[in-house]
DNA sequence: GGACACATGTAACGGGTTACATGATTTC
DNA sequence: GAAATCATGTAACCCGTTACATGTGTCC
């Protein structure tokens, strides 16, 4: 059996470190932890835990209803042990997967409508994501929250959450308004215009100098600070 | 042989689409086409061409650099046909891999050297990522870009990754920021009344009402409009 | 007491990644 | 002419998903 832990592995410890769950509980209940920031289906949970489980990091307590099994699984001191040391290592870089864009790069061979409803499909995700955040925020609000003992925390990924999605619904939007103004999906010298005028205005810092160079930076340069 | 096709497969569908390429080069020039939309494993290409190659969606030419031999790819008029239906399709949502969110969750249990390190690299990547973009928007200002005749597109594009990756540096810069504060990663009431400041101040809407009623909406909702 | 939703999983397939392999080209 | 790097892939493993299966309360 494979012994190396993945990212999904520590996640479902992470869960598991809260308290208590069967593996019913973990995979249903991984849409309000997890789900956003690490999603996985709901069978790759049944199987980490057996795995966890072989590996000692869980500990499975078996129950019935009736004739019926389930499992009640708790973190071990070992599994808190390898959680700890995971604290420590590098992380895997953010990621993420936004078909949307790829449309948008062929987007004429399709038709002006194609590219509207795309646009259209990507607010309305980010409106329900919104929504559920909203949820969320009511909730700590309320001082109802499942994990309210750890509102310092969970702070930081609300408002992490609020503001990618913010972003992502404001630019969906002046995208679809910009889309808009545009008579069909063919290149034009007008179109390439107003593109370059929006690329000059992105707050971002290009690169002062050719990278020819690069190789051999002037003297002056390589002097120390006085 | 699977017949269905992935939004990998489109990917690499619509890569093509723009002129023909060797696999070699598609799998190396998806770091400034798709990487960050859409990433891949290098290998997960070569098949990739392959398959659509088999379903006459791709057509390759085999060329020798000695012994050596290369397969360029062609978009065929069926391929190009693929393309235009999918457009027309529902894409799947946004999602992303946040890793550092999952070390949120558990930093109790490790060190705040460990938390401040964690945020410090997404960072460190964010800015990894806006130093490639103000490249891109180097080229496009220098009327460079590969896709220059595209510019009215890739501004879209450019503009989504810009204000998200600025997104996520003002995030991790306040919440180190916040972090640095801290003597510890303990629970208090001093850090909790803290984090709910925060999610009060939180710019999203909130659920007006209890979703108790949900189910039977009062009736003068139910008529239709004058 | 039949239908339906909830609870609790298992099996199989395929997509994705990591590791490896080999020919050509450049460097020194 | 040996070493390092680039070019061009292949093979194998494993993670993730989709589909299915079976038991249990609940509604009417």
């Amino acid at each position: 059996m494979r012994d190396q832990l993945t990212t999904t592995s520590y996640a479902v410890l992470a869960q598991v470190a809260v308290r208590p769950w069967s593996a019913y509980e973990l995979a249903e209940q991984r849409v309000r932890y997890f789900r956003y920031v690490w999603p996985r289906a709901e069978s790759a949970i049944y199987r980490e835990v057996k795995r966890l489980a072989a590996m000692g990091l869980l500990e499975g307590r078996k129950e019935y209803t009736g004739k019926r099994p389930r499992t009640i699984y708790s973190i071990t001191a070992d599994g808190k042990e390898e959680l700890r040391e995971w604290l420590g290592t590098p992380i895997s870089p953010f990621s993420m997967e936004f078909e949307a864009m790829l449309r948008i790069f062929v987007a004429p061979l399709g038709t002006r409508d194609d590219l509207l409803g795309t646009l259209e499909q990507v607010r309305a995700d980010a409106h329900e994501m919104l929504r559920f955040a909203g949820e969320v925020k009511q909730e700590f609000i309320d001082g109802i929250n499942v994990t309210q003992d750890q509102a310092y925390l969970r702070a930081l990924a609300v408002d992490f959450f609020i503001s990618l999605l913010r972003t992502v619904e404001a630019w969906s939007q002046r995208t679809l308004a910009e889309i808009e103004t545009w008579d069909d999906l063919m290149p034009s010298e007008e179109k390439n215009e107003r593109g370059l005028q929006t690329i000059r205005q992105l707050p971002v810092r290009t690169p002062g100098e050719s990278l020819k160079d690069v190789s051999k930076p002037p003297k002056s340069q390589m002097r120390p600070r006085s």
